[in-house]
DNA sequence: GGTTCTTGATACGGTGCCGTATTGCTAGCG
DNA sequence: CGCTAGCAATACGGCACCGTATCAAGAACC
């Protein structure tokens, strides 16, 4: 309701996104993937900056809440909060939406709208985190050190190329895991 | 001599590539920026293609040396060698050649060429730096967990944005460090 | 049933880029 | 002083994409 079904085109969006970066984000393409003529597609929104907008600002209020979900403790001990959380930013449980986080960083690097979105986006994950690490006793320097070496590691993990298959790079994220939350 | 001087389209490229990613290096632009028409572009390179090859492999090579030397440890201790990689690698003393590396990334997820080079500089890179920390005494499993971990957050620091300018910023990296070295 | 409203399809002009072909300038050589 | 070989500039056709304008078919409403 409200937005109509311009969602589908938000979605195809991402689609391409994770595939081949903002660059590949075109309307025809989009159109094409939908099987539809691009006709449709300026009916919903102005022009192709619209969607790039668009999509941004779901993709901000997603991980928002996304965010707040994953670190609310109801209950369970934050230690094996953030350990779930590493789960769920590897890149191998999550391609798309990994493939979808380093896009958007890509483009915020030249983009002053996803530069904004990305950095508030940000803020909210190191604020949360700093958090669960204080749950954990920490001293609230400490904890946001630990935070930031946290994401750190979950995004410069999906960004290294290891050989020798999954088998080794399991092992090596597993071990940074424990030394990290150790 | 050999190459004659293909190194200035080259060259063009990496400033286009650190500024706009792999799809911003687009030979007519490059010819706009060295101030000549794409005419003799097509003398050098065969194509777009094989300048994308030729700036691949120049990476690569580029890589390689610079790890074998920042790495060689020549009567230096092995922890201040580390130390002096972590501030070579910073956003903030060499954004050109960190934009460079994160635009090679982006371009290696769908890209079999560049994933291979970065597959391989990756390798090197790993290797050597867990060297160094096995000359600190660790063992040869524990210094390939560091040396992940290392590069981890090498790359990561440099997607993260943080608010509230560089004075936090520097604060947690520096303390980040501390944490991978100490 | 006819009129409007919605929505996708088609058609069009414009631009930026690719890669090729042709042209013209500038030497170096007889 | 011509002649030719090399090299950059120009010109060209083609393609993918943008954004606009127009058209056609069905739904909704009177």
């Amino acid at each position: 309701m409200g937005n109509g079904n311009g969602d589908v085109w938000i979605e195809a969006g991402f689609i391409e996104l994770a595939h081949s970066g903002v660059e590949g984000v075109r309307v025809e393409v989009l159109a094409k993937n939908l099987g539809v003529t691009k006709g449709g597609f300026y009916r919903r929104f102005a022009d192709r900056a619209a969607l790039l907008d668009a999509m941004l600002e779901r993709w901000r209020e997603g991980r928002a809440a996304s965010i707040a979900q994953q670190t609310s403790l109801d209950g369970e001990a934050p230690r094996e909060r953030l350990k779930a959380m590493i789960q769920l930013y590897s890149e191998r449980l999550n391609p798309e939406g990994m493939a979808i986080e380093l896009a958007i960083r890509q483009w915020a690097r030249s983009d002053e709208n996803a530069a904004t979105a990305v950095a508030s986006v940000d803020a909210a994950r190191l604020r949360h985190v700093a958090e669960l690490y204080r749950a954990t006793g920490l001293e609230a320097e400490e904890a946001d050190a630990q935070a930031f070496l946290f994401y750190c590691f979950i995004f410069g993990q999906s960004l290294l190329f290891v050989e020798r298959g999954p088998r080794k790079r399991s092992q090596l994220v597993a071990k940074s895991a424990e030394k990290l939350l150790g």
